[in-house]
DNA sequence: AAATCATTTCGTTATTTGGCGAAATGTAGT
DNA sequence: ACTACATTTCGCCAAATAACGAAATGATTT
C-alpha cells in the first residue's frame, strides 16, 4: 500500500507530469527542465529526488550533469503498469506539446550558463 | 492535465484507496465504510464527494441511505484505464484483505444505529 | 589549488490536505 | 407534524506539500 500510494503521489503534481512527458522525447539536466518550466533549481531538484524515490525515473551522472531518465526497466509494478499509459495520455495538451519542442529545441551549454 | 492530477489526487491516500478496494466487494454506505476505516461520517463523506468528482465511484440513493459503488461504466479515460489496474492490485495486503471480510459480515442495519 | 558551475540540501513560507465535531439537510416512519 | 437517523456541509486545526533563496556539495577545468 505505502508504495501504491507513493507511487500516486508522485504522479499528483503537473510539474512532475510535465517533467516524465518531456523525458518521453530525452533524458534532461535539472537546468534543462528548470528552463522549461521555469522553477528554481531547488524546486525541480526536489520533484526530481520524489520521481526517483518512486522509481518513475532513473539518473546518472554525466561530468557536471545528472542526467534523467524514464526508468521503462523497472521490476517495480505499479510504474511499469503505469508508464506506458502515461506515455499515451495527454497528447493533445497544449503544455505538453509546448514543452515537448522546447525540448527539441533547447542547448544545454547555452541554457545552463544562467 | 487537470482532469489527470484530480485523477491521481484521488487516488493518493490509502483510505481512498481501501474505499475502492471494499467497492469491489460490493456498494457500500456512509455509515458502514465509517465502521471499517474508524473515521468520522464527515471525513468518509468527504473521501467519497472527492472519489466522485473524479468519477471513480457513483451513488444512488436507496431510502435514508445513499450507496456508493464503483463506475466501472465511465466514459472517463482515465479512470477506465485505471479502475481495472486497481482492482488486480493489492491482493496480499493484509489491511485490504481485512476490509473485504468486514464488508462481508458487515450489517448496515446493526452498524448504522451508532 | 582555485575557480566555475550543476546539483543537492537546508530553512522558511504559503497553500493544500485530512481529520474532527457541530450544525444543517433530507428521508422514513410514527 | 414530529421524531429518528443517514448524510452532507461548515468551521476549525494539524500535518503534508510545493515553492523559493541561500548555503553546501561534487566534479571539471584552468
Amino acid at each position: 500500500m505505502r508504495t501504491l500510494i507513493k507511487t500516486f503521489k508522485a504522479l499528483s503534481d503537473p510539474n512532475r507530469i510535465r517533467i516524465l512527458k518531456m523525458l518521453q522525447v530525452r533524458s534532461l539536466c535539472v537546468c534543462e527542465i528548470r528552463e522549461i518550466l521555469l522553477l528554481a533549481n531547488s524546486t525541480v531538484s526536489k520533484h526530481l529526488t520524489l520521481l526517483r524515490d518512486a522509481e518513475l525515473i532513473l539518473d546518472y551522472k554525466d561530468g557536471k550533469w545528472v542526467n534523467y531518465y524514464l526508468n521503462t526497466s523497472t521490476t517495480e509494478k505499479y510504474v511499469s503498469q503505469l508508464l506506458p499509459f502515461i506515455a499515451n495520455w495527454l497528447p493533445d495538451d497544449k503544455t505538453v506539446q509546448s514543452d515537448a519542442q522546447k525540448v527539441k529545441d533547447v542547448n544545454r551549454d547555452i541554457i545552463c550558463r544562467a
